[in-house]
DNA sequence: CTATCTAGCTTGCATTTCGCAAGTGACCAT
DNA sequence: ATGGTCACTTGCGAAATGCAAGCTAGATAG
């Protein structure tokens, strides 16, 4: 069996997808900046599950890193960044609303409105292509 | 805004998918279950990414507490569990095929087989349902 | 029946990662 | 100038991880 190079576990590319999301906050940020169009720190520290500043600041670098996100000035206040997802993280959607469906649909109390898990199931391409559409905005 | 319940970090649907299995071995063992039709700890044990025996058998439990996956002694030995998706569980097949193909188009030395992707490109709705279809058999 | 082997854990312990609170320096508003 | 805001950064205790070794019920051989 051949090795997996160094510093990842194996060739699998479930296992190299973890290596960079198999994590308790990575994919929330993700969220933060996919489905839910946020696009500075501050946001994203205020979200409902409350973050760490540490952590928000080292997953965002992963994933600058990695060029799932850019990071750039913003130009009306030059003490923030704006973040904003690359084309390689746009194409995360599919995979996170796969998430948000499952969890939705298995969670009793959970908050998804039931229009979101509706019109998933009804046509899935459609939802995802609008939400990729209004990215295209920000 | 309403407090999450007692023991998860808010009602996002995203949030209650990530407490499960938000971690860098679930979705592997998932993989193994779903993927590979492996069926014994020894075999997943044996899995390419080297898993501990404490974390394989941590999360097995953790799987079935949730009902996303079922054990029972093997008729053939009885020493032995099987261990099988469940209906839940078996439903996660469209989550871990999207993250194998997000992983597979940016891994640039990924160990996915070409066919895999393209026929996942060309009709995913196809892929899912012939994998679904053979989880049945076992 | 006894001895040995195997499967699936469980325990101990060292290492790594996580996460809260507090602090820092650049920048903005008055 | 001075007080506030923003995006980090640091210190440190807590939790998760992972290796090795041990354990127990059941299988297998003689």
């Amino acid at each position: 069996m051949a090795k997996p190079s160094k510093g990842r576990r194996s060739d699998c590319p479930i296992s190299f997808s973890l290596d960079l999301f198999g994590d308790r906050w990575t994919l929330l940020v993700l969220r933060d900046l996919l489905l839910a169009d946020k696009r500075h720190f501050q946001e994203m520290l205020e979200s409902e599950e409350g973050i760490a500043s540490n952590i928000l600041a080292d997953r965002l670098k992963r994933l600058e890193d990695c060029g799932v996100v850019e990071r750039v000035r913003d130009p009306q206040d030059r003490r923030r960044f704006v973040y904003r997802p690359t084309r390689k993280g746009v194409e995360l959607v599919p995979l996170l609303m796969e998430i948000a469906y499952w969890g939705a649909r298995y969670d009793c109390r959970t908050g998804a409105p039931q229009a979101f898990i509706d019109a998933f199931r009804e046509d899935r391409e459609k939802v995802i292509a609008e939400r990729i559409e209004r990215l295209g905005d920000h």
